[in-house]
RNA sequence: UGGGCUAUCGCCAAGCGGUAAGGCACAGGACUUUGACUCCUGCAUUCGCUGGUUCGAAUCCAGCUAGCCCAGCCA
């Protein structure tokens, strides 16, 4: 798993900090704010954060970063940690924000003693407007000189309820003419009238993100923080908070490119939108690039660890091609899956010297650690797919056609006899001969053949259904393609399958020869009900 | 026009003064009881640009250029 590569520039910085004694080892952590399902851009962080933990025997804690509860809940928090757990990872501590919110009151009183936090009794709109512009200073507030009295007294009463939403706030005092904005005496604490999923209506004043996150980072030990690139410039701010709350030199920010993949919405907000106005079943519809929508549609967890490793991390933003991700999941597919037949649009071809079926066992999975088998019956009647028979074959034809012969894959080689049309021509059943002893190991099994092609024994074939599911797409303009709306889901031809598909359990994932792999949907018992879903793109790479 | 950050193959990404790793994609070929997989082979005389330092620069210096982020009582 790991073999020899050099390291990234985190790592780097993790290996120095160790080897300046700074820690001895390092805690990490995960913090998501639980208003939405994590996506492929989150599996990034988490591989990062947790493989660290791994990598450096250190430990990574799973923080919801719950500061603001108009937009937060608890449906996300399990998702959140379902997720997660299913990616494959562990953490050492399930941590809320809301745990310490009394210590970051606290903290927030200490700093008005220390004249470094005012109560502000402007609104909103005076904050922007004397914040001042990019390029022009901010001014000061007129309450920026209040008294460390009547600080702490008004802060003590924006807690106790006596003020309106809005109606006054707790600012840090930095420098209103600063040239990074977020130094310009940022807002700290907000009055918010909202119940919280966990703490319900016990606060009505909720701390910042750039208060609450280098806090609650110190709170648990954290040394080192990851974060993405927009929060480069509040870095100092996060150490602005730190040190003045008495923290030390860690916990230290780093900051990466976040994941952008082409043609893939990687946009909370928007993603949250389809939900919302019902474009997609929820938010684990087979469709969405969220790591649930991934593992409906049979993504192996391993393949997107996989992907995470191979994207590396540096600070240059960029966006990965799709396939790159594609190419992970079918890369585990291939080794894992069990390898079945199946005829879309079958023609009947009738075995004429076959006097009694004959079952055998035919080897599920070629690449297989952990070689499986699966009995196969070959019968007098078989079907195959009409593309594996041509009257008049196209060039480099390599399946069956009139006068030639062609392996059925795994059993016998069968030479063309006859084959019968109806009215318009369309060919409705074919005749032909198995060779004796031409089954692998068989006297005859040398020869040399057209080709190979699939088939199922009529007597003991099923029925499935195949969804062939868009992976939530955007076309070269930027706009959702058509193939999003729900009832686009292309189903496929009534097609024949083989028992063996009886075996299979919802997740199972399989590989229906020279079509794709397919991961299986519902339940499956009795019924008769075959459904899977296509998994990746994979179909078209098994050329014409 | 302020501040922060980034620029190496179509897409990711190594490289940290000694003469451009690897993966994806793509193109040839071999193999094949999946036209899959696997396996070979090819794919940046060049590192955003221009100068400079050096025996030697993608790596150091200077100046440009381009892109991303920041003016929420969101995170």
């Amino acid at each position: 798993m790991e073999e020899n590569r050099t390291l990234n520039f985190i790592e780097e910085i993790i290996e120095s900090d160790l080897a300046d004694g700074k820690c001895d080892a390092i805690v990490t952590r995960f913090p998501p704010e639980p208003n939405g399902y994590l996506h492929i851009g989150h599996a990034k962080a988490i591989c990062i954060n947790f493989g660290l933990r791994r990598q450096y025997n250190g430990k990574c804690n799973l923080r919801y970063d719950d500061t603001n509860p108009s937009k937060e809940d608890v449906e996300y928090v399990n998702s959140i940690k379902q997720d997660i757990a299913w990616l494959g990872f562990e953490w050492d501590n399930e941590l809320y924000a809301s745990d310490y919110f009394e210590r970051m009151y606290e903290c927030a009183e200490d700093l008005i003693r220390k004249g470094l936090a005012y109560v502000c009794d402007y609104d909103a709109e005076q904050i922007r407007a004397t914040r001042g512009t990019l390029t022009s200073p901010g001014t000061e507030s007129p309450w920026r000189n209040r008294s460390v009295e009547e600080n702490l007294q008004l802060f003590r009463d924006m807690r106790a309820g006596k003020y309106a939403d809005g109606e006054k706030v707790l600012r840090a005092k930095i420098d209103m003419s600063s040239a990074n904005i977020n130094m310009r005496d940022p807002v700290i604490y907000r009055i918010l009238r909202a119940t919280h999923h966990r703490t319900g209506d016990a606060w009505c004043i909720y701390p910042m993100y750039d208060f609450a996150h280098p806090l609650e980072d110190a709170f648990e030990g954290v040394t080192h923080s990851i974060c993405t690139l927009e929060f480069e410039d509040h870095r100092p701010l996060y150490d602005w908070v730190k040190i003045h709350c008495g923290f030390g030199s860690l916990p230290r920010q780093i900051e990466f490119a976040r994941l952008g993949m082409t043609r893939t919405i990687m946009s909370k907000r928007y993603l949250k939108k389809l939900v919302d106005e019902g474009k997609v079943s929820g938010w684990s519809d087979p469709r969405m690039p969220t790591l649930s929508g991934m593992r409906e549609r049979g993504y192996p967890a391993e393949a997107i660890r996989n992907f995470c490793q191979a994207i590396g991390v540096s600070k240059a933003n960029s966006e990965v091609d799709v396939a790159m991700l594609e190419h992970f999941v079918r890369d585990v597919l291939n080794r894992d899956a069990d390898r079945v037949m199946v005829v879309k649009d079958p023609i009947k071809l009738i075995v004429e010297n076959v006097d009694a079926p004959e079952t055998y066992d035919v080897e599920n999975n070629p690449n297989a650690e952990v070689k499986t088998t699966r009995k196969v019956t070959f019968g007098r009647e078989l079907y195959i797919d009409r593309e594996d028979f041509a009257v008049v074959p196209p060039p480099k034809y390599k399946r069956l056609v009139p006068g030639g012969t062609v392996r059925l894959k795994g059993s016998y080689i069968v030479e063309y006899v006859s084959h019968e049309t109806d009215a318009q021509g369309n060919v409705t059943q074919i005749v032909c001969r198995y060779i004796p002893d031409s089954i692998s190991g068989g006297a005859n099994a040398g020869m040399k053949v057209k080709g190979v092609i699939q088939w199922v024994n009529a007597a003991d074939c099923v029925d499935l259904t195949l969804h062939e599911y868009d992976y939530l797409l955007l076309d070269g303009d930027g706009d959702f393609n058509d193939r999003l709306t729900p009832d686009s889901h292309r189903v496929f031809d009534r097609a024949k399958g083989e028992a063996a598909l009886r075996a299979c359990k919802p997740y199972d994932r399989l590989q229906f020869m020279r079509m794709g792999y397919y991961s299986a949907v519902g339940n499956y018992g009795t019924d008769g009900k075959y459904e899977f879903n296509l998994v990746t793109g994979l179909k078209d790479s098994f050329g014409k």
